[in-house]
RNA sequence: CGCGGGGUAGAGCAGUUCGGUAGCUCGUCGGGCUCAUAACCCGGAGGUCGUCGGUUCAAAUCCGGCUCCCGCAA
């Protein structure tokens, strides 16, 4: 089939790799438009333009997919079927209609759960022990369409978003070839909106620890926000990222790491984090440097 | 030109204000001590101080260029 492919971050780039290793033809890439970003606001491509690029696939960049104009730039392509990962815009009725195959999306949580914008961070963070990912008949809700395939992953008790995140990634762009290739025989299975919960993009201020709830929200906030946007605190004055974290015992803290006592009596070890201005190490690491600064 | 921190031994850091023998904690290697240890004691190896240039009798330190890493913001 000839696929249009839109997409924009990281979690995008498996399925566009999985497309362009598959049977099908990706005729056009649609991905979201340059930003300046970063320290001293560079431009900077989207990881998904940077691999079109590398393929020579045509890139699109529109800011909106709801003017004529842009429908008519998207018809000369006459794809069969629109590929959508993690594109990062709402497609008009208009375009969810335009191909033959209609839209499928790719979403990285075992719907209706964790409908929206940061599933497998809030999987996470909500201490989920399975996740997966969806493959969907997009219509015009937020992540409601009819299911077209699923496969679940387990989630391990230390697991990070980060690597959850790399695992469905890789999964996502299998299953999304086999829904393909097998696109006429697959049963559209509608969601049951009341098991449905959304997954709300994240915000700056839940990235701050607070000591005052238990252990185990703030161990799971610390791994589900890892290693991006990573969990944060202050100690000695200092902004900290924290990328890693284990509960321990009152009686078993460790000189080796930064520890908190939490609101249920537990106590956070900080195992890996960053300071300002330096790179992530080990807790043990920073420590040694710290003790010189204050003899 | 968005704001800011940083690059010194394998790791994490001091030293730079005020130029003058390269330092600390840890690791590592060797030896010692102990019933024992994240224990303690002794000794050793390991550095073009990010890079290029300037000033100077002398530069990690002062001056200028370049480069790499990172926090914030967006």
């Amino acid at each position: 089939m000839k696929i249009i492919f839109m997409g924009t971050p990281h979690f995008a780039v498996s399925t566009l790799n999985a497309l362009i290793a598959s049977n099908h033809q990706v005729v056009a890439v649609y991905t979201r438009a340059d930003k300046a970003r970063g320290r001293g606001k560079k431009i900077t491509f989207s990881p998904v333009k940077e691999v079109a690029l590398q393929h020579e696939i045509p890139v699109e960049q529109p800011t909106t997919l709801k003017t004529e104009e842009a429908l008519e730039t998207l018809k000369q392509y006459n794809a069969d079927c629109i590929v959508v990962a993690a594109y990062g815009m709402i497609l008009p009725q208009s375009v969810l209609d335009l191909p033959k195959y209609g839209c499928v999306n790719v979403h990285a949580s075992l719907l209706p759960k964790y409908r929206g914008a940061a599933p497998i961070n809030r999987c996470i963070m909500e201490g989920e022990n399975e996740s997966g990912v969806t493959i969907m008949q997009m219509d015009a809700g937020l992540d409601t369409g009819a299911m077209l395939l699923s496969e679940t992953v387990p989630i391990r008790e230390d697991m990070t978003a980060s690597e959850l995140h790399n695992l469905l990634a890789e999964v996502g762009g299998t299953l999304l070839v086999n829904a393909l290739d097998d696109i006429n025989n697959l049963t559209h299975t509608p969601q049951d909106a009341r098991l449905s919960n959304y997954a709300e993009k994240l915000l700056k201020p839940e990235c701050q620890l607070d000591f005052s709830k238990p252990a185990r929200v703030l161990f799971n906030q610390v791994r589900g926000l890892a290693d991006y946007p990573c969990a944060f605190t202050f100690y000695n004055n200092k902004r900290i990222k924290v990328y890693r974290a284990i509960i321990v015992q009152k009686s078993e803290e460790s000189i080796e790491s930064i520890n908190f006592e939490c609101g249920d009596g537990q106590i956070l070890a900080l195992t890996e984090i960053q300071p300002e201005g330096g790179k992530r190490m080990k807790t043990v690491d920073y420590l040694r440097g710290i003790s010189i600064k204050h003899s």
